[in-house]
DNA sequence: TTTT
DNA sequence: TTTT
């Protein structure tokens, strides 16, 4: 009834954009989020969480993120039963986001990924950058 | 590097109640969260996240809560890897609680879950009851 | 640039509803909403918190709540002044939601509000109830 | 009963340390927090919004945080009255932070807040940088 | 499969 | 101005 999910993480690869076959945008990452606090051994844990992204605000992403970019994402949890590729079932857990902010700037000027086209994107296709 | 989940729904079953070798408690159990909208076919999809608990608020909830309990959650989502009993590999993704509100009342009282030794539970293992 | 508040509380008074001179609903009330933790007198400490709502959304909660109710708000913290009726510059602080969810039930059922007209509210008019 | 709030936005000042007369630090200092989306002249309005900071947590930010900084803050939202110096009763609302994360660096090297002594803060007391 |  |  309430599931709502705030993370704060880097990319861990180039966001993927796929189309459903009625034509609607997909984008799929994972973001790499670190545990506050250190482990037994000194080390920081992290956790890696899917990402899906609908619409708009999937061809945004998939245009101006890429790998080890620093982000803000806001949506809600989904659990989705689904057969890999060896027919074995599994349970997918993601956060269908409706908002993504960008929290830093691009490493490289000659990516092809910019800043360009950034525009207002609507309600649920909330994005914003960091100034 | 911030990972914030806040749930509300309903237990699909007792919570489980364990300890580890050296001695701390942990609870388990799933919340069933019903999606705001309906889907194509009319119907609310409900999404089933596993929900792992520690140390005294672990105790808690194995205490008062049973199926069908109602109860709001905070905490992180976290990430794990694990075989099977079949030696699949897999990936569990669950959120760690850090606090559980109870937002409802037992159904019946002859349960042997009820309220009787509801108590202060120190800062990360907060608990609270609707009233 | 992100701004997310989830809220437990209770009405502490019957919603106001009033229309912009445009037309638009616009729905307030408090939220009572208790402290974790007991304070040093044994008592648990209250926030009341000033909820604001518009559109649909202010239209169901004016016909749905009332004084005493138990509810989760979601939203956003806006800042606001304004003088007040002596003239004096203030700063409200208040929550403008975009999602309520009803954790309770009516104490009697003859309260002019119920439950008789509950519908889908559409994407930011996003409201359920607990079952 | 559920009170949570999570802010990404700039300081619009230096944090002020004070200590209780127990000698307990409290840091404040306000966040300009943009809206998402443009106002009717184009504009992002800015909501800023009050934070308080106990204990270690406060001297962290103290040290090493400073006007125009980028930070993500998690808490709660608390309200409290006071007479201000000429005597007219207010409420203020603000966020009791027990998280803040820094997104950003400093500006300029010559600043005497810099990261030399980061350090880990303990459970309430939660402080990470961004890489 | 994993980011800085 | 304050809820159970």
């Amino acid at each position: 009834m309430l599931n709502r999910v705030i993370l704060i993480g880097r990319l861990t690869r180039d966001p993927e954009l796929r189309y459903t076959t009625s034509g609607i945008a997909v984008a799929t990452f994972a973001l790499a989020v670190e545990r506050p606090f250190t482990n037994q051994s000194g080390e920081r844990d992290v956790d890696f969480i899917d990402i899906v992204i609908w619409r708009k605000l999937a061809e945004t992403c998939a245009n101006h993120l890429g790998k080890g970019r620093l982000v803000a994402v806001e949506g809600r949890l989904q659990t989705r039963s689904y057969d890999d590729s060896n027919g074995i079932r599994r349970k997918a857990v993601e956060v269908v986001a409706d908002s993504v902010r960008f929290l830093d700037w691009p490493k490289n000027t000659s990516s092809s990924n910019d800043y360009d086209d950034q525009e207002f994107n609507g309600f649920d296709d909330d994005i914003d950058v960091p100034f």
